[in-house]
DNA sequence: CCCTGATTCGC
DNA sequence: GCGAATCAGG
């Protein structure tokens, strides 16, 4: 993933918006906290006021380097395997959904859940989304690479990591307790 | 433990 | 330049 004009624009944005640096990574997609926080210094973009207190210059510790046969992992995004599908004709339908992520949004709680631990954003198409996943909107509409975070609760909390008390549409918990009974 | 940003330095 | 590893702190 390479930083591209269209993605440092993002970048900067978001920062200056005051998102942190774990919540822009899941918004550009593709990229960890650490690469933001690196890419932010690199831009010499502003670093986050500390309140109050002095804080300061971190000292410098000396990272120590691992020999390194590098196992390193990436690929942030669960394989896209959807197992619900919902069926909704995306043309009518999308004033529906975007009805219902403004509501998600009025009550929307940008704190993390407590000690819930919802999935990453898993970058789902419209037409992937379920009643219990995440629906905020990522990415420019008009462009492909539009989707929605995805996150699904995993025990029926209305919480997604990121993006706080998001459309999961607890009208319909009923129905998927009844559904997962019944399977 | 969770999280945050800051820093170093191998690549 | 990039970003994982690490540190320091809330």
């Amino acid at each position: 993933m390479n930083w591209t004009d269209e993605r440092v624009e993002r970048l900067t944005k978001l920062w200056a918006e005051g998102l942190s640096a774990s919540q822009i990574a899941a918004q550009l997609g593709g990229v960890s906290r650490n690469a933001v926080i690196g890419k932010v210094h690199r831009l010499n973009l502003p670093g986050r006021a500390k309140a109050g207190g002095a804080t300061s210059a971190t000292p410098r510790p000396a990272a120590k380097r691992v020999a390194s046969s590098a196992p390193r992992p990436q690929s942030n995004f669960a394989a896209r395997p959807q197992t619900r599908t919902v069926q909704r004709p995306v043309g009518a339908t999308m004033v529906r959904e975007e009805m219902e992520m403004d509501d998600a949004q009025e009550v929307a709680v940008y704190k993390p859940a407590g000690n819930i631990v919802v999935p990453i954003n898993r970058k789902l198409a419209l037409t992937e989304l379920t009643e219990r996943t995440c629906k905020w909107p990522m990415g420019d509409p008009l462009k492909d690479d539009f989707h929605f975070c995805g996150a699904e609760s995993p025990d029926n909390s209305p919480y997604c990591k990121y993006h706080g008390r998001m459309a999961y549409q607890p009208v319909n918990e009923r129905r998927n307790k009844a559904v997962a009974r019944a399977s």
